[in-house]
Formats: structure tokens, C-alpha cells, sequence
DNA sequence: TGTACATCAGTGAACGCGCGTTCACTGATGTAC
DNA sequence: TGTACATCAGTGAACGCGCGTTCACTGATGTAC
């Protein structure tokens, strides 16, 4: 047992469980969420191919553990992207730049954190991860919304539209659809034109 | 040999490759791109499990083939989005509700028309059918940017910045990451004030 | 400190399964003459 | 029109493979006394 219970005991491996979950995202941002097995992730980690089942379960319980670590990094992520910024807007800015770098940056955690079908969707852990991503961004709406006066529903729409945004931008430029995967400074030109559209006072 | 070549001749089975196309696409829906068969394909099909290979290839193949028609299709509900309207920034909008609408009611085709890793994404006729959904959006942008003497650097940003929004908004619903994906009336409500923001001239 | 015991991490053999692909074949359709 | 032949769609058995999961086990670590 732990003395003290914050800090993993270090038993054979030392800590297996942080090793299988890092092997699993390097699998993801190689192979992707379809074709990543089991196996392989425990063969990546140096164990042998039952031990994943006593530090999660199944498949599905480790992919779970994945895409809840991706949420809880994204947050933080979010909280840093805004920090330091002079306007509610700025802030806001700040949160989706953060948002697509980090998806740019983990993509193998962020191949699986909305893959509702490869994951134990209704596990708590990644339900409340998932919600504090969001209201992280809510946060940072109402924020600029405050300064001017705007309704529930108007909030949830500007919401809607950022998240959509950068997560399809994300997303579209992961799969190689803006067809210049490469280039980093069409990736930042890119980046910085689409935020700077964001519409301050719609 | 085919009299008119337009038209598919029937052999035995009458027109299996359209066949095939309908019964993936219609698994693609059900079980995710990930975890869909070829031998399932074929199941749902009632033919044997060879007989793809005789019209696709390889399940590779098979994948896509259905993108590529999910790039034809989009780009057709494209067009018919913008018929109509009666400025350019609302032929915008229309393209926009298009490709989210296309998105939601053809899952199937939509949840691999993207995945680059899953299709022979260097086939000429996918890249071709990608190529032509682009450039539809593109036409809109342009018409809208004309009016205000847009640099072409601005006219690219503007379409990066619709498209993203409008593929996050679909792959965030569809993933069931907005809470609500069954209510009809919030996906209306949400859609329209997201195409609403589209600012007009950032 | 030492010994006996409990706990638990990781092993590796075994299981049954569905998969993608191949290929010799069957048999239907179309063509040549 | 009829017959022989060519073409090609679809069959089904066979192959080898990697997979997820289970489970009796080994052996390291921690605990009780």
C-alpha cells in the first residue's frame, strides 16, 4: 500500500499505467484510432500483452483513459492560451489559438478524445474532463459577452462557433485538407487570419 | 459489353458495386469507420465475401470509393445551398447550412470522406471530387470578396475560416459533443446563429 | 531485525474469432460468325 | 436463327494472421507481528 496515496508505489515496472497510456498515444498519431491495437501498445510499452487488462480493463477502457488525459491537458491548455491577455476578446483569441496548437501539437490524444464510438463515453472521469474543456471556453465567452449585455442563448451561440471553429480548423488541417500539412507559416498564417475573424460583437 | 456505355449493364447481380457502396455506407454509420468489414460489407450486401474485391479492389478500395461519392454529393447540396440567394454573403450562408446538413443526414459518407489514413487518398478521382467541394466554397468567397476588393490572401483566409466552421460544427454534433444530438430544434437553433456570425467583412 | 504472510503487478499459454486476400471454379451474359 | 466461344461477375473453400480476453501462475513488494 502507499503511504502516501497521491504518489503511484512503484511496483515492478514503476509505473506501467503512464507507460501504456504514452505508448498508446504515439500508437494513435501513427496508426490512428482504427488500427491501433492492444497488443502492440503493450508490445511498444516492453510488457507482455495481458498486463494492460489489470490497469484498464479492456481496449475500450484504456482508449477511455487517452482521450480523458487529452481532455484534462486541453484544459490546461486553454487556461494558459488565455493568460496574460488585455481584452475579453484577446482572452478569447488566446483560447482558440490554444485549442488548435494543442490539437496540432497531441495529435494522437486528440485523434480519440471525440471518437464517442471507440470510448467508455459515459465513464465520469471523461465526462467531467470533457466538461471542463468547455466551460473553460464558456468561461471566456461570457467574459466578453458580459461587456456587452448579452442573452444565455447568445453566449451559447458564440460558444458554439468558436469550439466549431478551431476544432474544425483542427481537425481539417490534421487530415491534410488544406493540402499543405508541412508548412508551419501557412499553418501560423492560417491560424492568425481565422481567429482575427472572429466577430467581436455579433 | 455495354450498348451505352453511360448506362451499367447488368450482369448477374444487376449493379453490386452500387450495391456494395449503399451497404458500407450504411455500416459506416453503424459501427464507425474504424471497426467497419469488408466482409460484412458484403454480408449486408448478400453476396459472397470475394465479390468486392471483383469492383473495389481491396477494402481500401472499397473506403474509397465511398468518399469520393461523399465529395460528389457534398459538392452537388453545395451548389443547391447557395441556388437562389439573393446576395453573395447570403449564397455563403446557404453553403454553409449545405455542408453541415449534407454532414448530418449522410454520416456515413461523412465520417470517412476525411480520413486519409483509412482511403487511397492519392487517387485521382477522390483528389479530383475534394478538389471540386473546395472550389465551390471558393466561388462563394470570391463572389462575396469582389464586391469589397479582396486580396487573394483574403479570400483564402475567409474560406479556411467558413470551412472550418462549418466541418467543426458537423463533426463536433455528430460526435455528440454539443449534449443534445437528438433535439432537432437546438441543432436549427445553433446552426443558425453560428452561420448568423459569419462576419461579413473581416 | 527477521520471518511469515498478504497483496498485487505482470507473465505467457491458451481460447476462439473474424478478418483480408487469394484463387480455381461456376455459370450467366454477350459476341462472332 | 443457332452454335461455339469469349468475357466477366460472383462463389466458396482455403490460407495465415493478429486480435481481445481469460486465467492459473510467478515473483516482487509491502505488512504484521
Amino acid at each position: 500500500m502507499p503511504t502516501h496515496p497521491i504518489v503511484k508505489q512503484k511496483y515492478h515496472h514503476g509505473d506501467l499505467a503512464a507507460t501504456l497510456l504514452v505508448a498508446a498515444v504515439s500508437l494513435l498519431e501513427t496508426k490512428g484510432p482504427g488500427s491501433i491495437s492492444l497488443r502492440e501498445v503493450a508490445r511498444v510499452a516492453g510488457v507482455s500483452h495481458g498486463a494492460p487488462a489489470h490497469h484498464f480493463g479492456d481496449k475500450t477502457g484504456l482508449l477511455t483513459a487517452v482521450a480523458t488525459d487529452g481532455h484534462k491537458l486541453l484544459a490546461v491548455a486553454l487556461e494558459q492560451g488565455q493568460q496574460g491577455k488585455r481584452s475579453a476578446l484577446q482572452c478569447l483569441i488566446g483560447a482558440g489559438e490554444a485549442y488548435v496548437k494543442f490539437a496540432v501539437s497531441h495529435p494522437g490524444h486528440f485523434s480519440i478524445m471525440f471518437q464517442s464510438d471507440l470510448i467508455h463515453c459515459q465513464s465520469p472521469d471523461y465526462i467531467l474532463a470533457g466538461a471542463a474543456t468547455r466551460q473553460i471556453l464558456e468561461h471566456g465567452v461570457r467574459a466578453l459577452d458580459t461587456e456587452s449585455n448579452a442573452s444565455e442563448e447568445a453566449v451559447n451561440a458564440r460558444v458554439v462557433a468558436l469550439w466549431s471553429q478551431v476544432h474544425g480548423f483542427a481537425t481539417l488541417w490534421l487530415s491534410g485538407s488544406f493540402g499543405n500539412s508541412e508548412d508551419e507559416l501557412v499553418f501560423d498564417v492560417l491560424l492568425t487570419n481565422m481567429l482575427n475573424s472572429i466577430n467581436p460583437g455579433f
